[in-house]
DNA sequence: TTGTATGCGTTATCAG
DNA sequence: CTGATAACGCATACAA
């Protein structure tokens, strides 16, 4: 492939002024700049990557960690979102996306991972859907090596920002939405939470506690763990026994709706996410919906920012009430 | 970080030694071997990606070119598996994956295009879901300047592989197993195909067109494009004058079946691809599962194959008939 | 404003 | 079997 050298030559021109052209230094005279664009257009020439990266020891190149789970339809759509916003928003700012699952590190140290992202030249790391407390991520961010944006998981430092939803705002709203739109004389709610120790659980809790405050009807509260299948059997279970059920997960929200057609008896349902599968869920329910695309794209900016040296901080980001229609979905 | 230099000097050898180690060459006595292993576990060393590139000029990266649809769920699931796969066995196989969309570089010329992959030291390249003929993509294929292989799109020469599934054997299969489990007197046979310069598209005709003349059915086709809203319409349109109804994608066959369950009629649908989105259709239809991550790793196994100096050549793989049911699937 | 020289961490070709 | 040494393509401190 055609080289800087060859630029140069053409050019008439040093090796270091092509260079310096291509970086936009400043004292360069209008004249030479012309006759080495000229160069570089009838070359052909574009810069090779793993020379600049060995050279500057600065690669623009970021790994995206993702907790992947096929099959799982609805953590299939959420991570795809991720990784499109990613990769889109990389290319505008010219950085280099990898991506990489959870499965396969999982049986690394913390050191063995650090190791890994010099071998490759990694400087930034999104961490995308890290549910719950993990030591070997944990550490990562301790070790402040590398820039890094935790996007659902609250952790932040100098060096690491994150992305985060107001839970238990957003909770509050999308459940005060459906309990108010279905009013009745004294409601029955069941919630039905995520994982005991992920960290959305806590908040989103704290949301449902408020408005049950507020409203003071009778709140049901059972562990559905993210689960479809889990939330289903409680949906049956309380089938009888509630007037609404609110899940902390658009997955588990499509479980009990799903339970409840089969069990032909109506509750509105609401869930959490807004994922496109919502729209198949048989009935149309209330959810948050979070911008996973934009969020993904946020997540990138921020790496950029904090690779300009800027300090790590929690960027809160917006989400809206939706109801999923599958006829809007499929237009 | 820690260089080759620094082990060598813990090793008390040369680089050079240190590297025909790391590569495994031939004639290196047991002893130094050890001395440098031991240093290398000593110090964490793991070799610099850019370096070995430069040097090499091999870099062992393949890229991944997607037809991005989101918020198709469908589309999202499938993509989601051919990621999952092809990044999975990619590390196996010791490769770098980057990830790429046909929407990133629809504006680059073929020219361009092969310098963006040059710059970047891509090796190989895998293409999925082409649909129909592209001018760039083909070009791409024709200058012969990368490995390359084409999953589920018929393109071969002596660097390109392809990835194919034997569609007329596939779509007969599935359409005569849905029509003789609803043995009726006269059938009346609603036929939806995809977009009509689709590559799939003809084949999958002619696998119908084969089950008609044996079977004697009234055969009435379609074109839905591909698209779950034309197929709703479609189906609308003919809900009261056939009696089965063959969709040549998943995705129609949703749109068809939930347009039959509001016009309140039933009819047997099926599919074509297997996704999970079949389960939350409603009613149970049966499809041709294809295995999109599997063949996503296969790809990547083919990459290496093609990389290893083989020559290009056409896979068939296997498929399966399914019936996707929604308490499995959550399980 | 431009050019020279050195180094980045490897690989690979030769000598020894 | 092992060790110098020259690339690889680019960035950059320093000279001019």
């Amino acid at each position: 492939m055609t080289s800087i050298k060859d630029v140069a030559k053409e050019a008439g021109v040093s090796i270091s002024t092509v260079s310096k052209v291509l970086k936009n230094y400043p004292r360069i005279s209008e004249d030479t700049k012309k006759k080495v664009h000229k160069a570089i257009k009838k070359l052909h020439y574009v810069p090779n990557a793993a020379a600049a990266t060995l050279s500057s020891k600065r690669s623009g190149r970021v790994a995206l960690l993702l907790n992947l789970r096929t099959g799982r339809q609805a953590i299939d759509e959420i991570d795809m979102q991720y990784i499109a916003g990613a990769i889109e928003e990389a290319s505008k700012e010219k950085l280099d996306v990898i991506t990489l699952f959870f499965s396969m590190i999982e049986d690394m140290s913390t050191r063995e991972l650090i190791d890994y992202f010099y071998s490759q030249s990694i400087e930034g790391i999104i961490v995308y859907g890290l549910e719950k407390e993990n030591e070997v991520i944990s550490a990562l961010v301790e070790s402040r090596e590398f820039k890094m944006v935790m996007v659902d998981a609250p952790m932040v430092n100098e060096c690491t920002s994150c992305i985060w939803v107001d839970q238990a705002k957003a909770q509050y709203e999308v459940a005060k939405k459906t309990i108010t739109e279905n009013l009745g004389p004294k409601e029955q709610v069941l919630y039905i939470t995520g994982d005991e120790d992920a960290f959305v659980t806590k908040e989103r809790l704290a949301g449902m506690m408020k408005l049950q405050k507020e409203l003071g009807f009778v709140l049901t509260v059972e562990c559905g763990g993210f689960s479809e299948l889990k939330a289903r059997e409680i949906a049956i279970k309380h089938a009888r026994d509630v007037d609404i059920i609110v899940c902390a997960t658009d997955c588990m929200a499509i479980g009990a709706m799903k339970a409840l057609i089969d069990e032909d008896v109506f509750h509105p349902v609401c869930g959490f996410g807004g994922v496109a599968l919502m729209a198949y869920a048989g009935k149309q329910m209330n959810t948050v919906s979070i911008h996973f695309k934009d969020n993904s794209a946020e997540a990138v900016r921020e790496i950029g920012r904090l690779l300009q040296g800027e300090e790590g901080r929690k960027i809160i980001t917006s989400h809206n009430l939706t109801k999923l229609q599958y006829l809007d979905l499929i237009k």
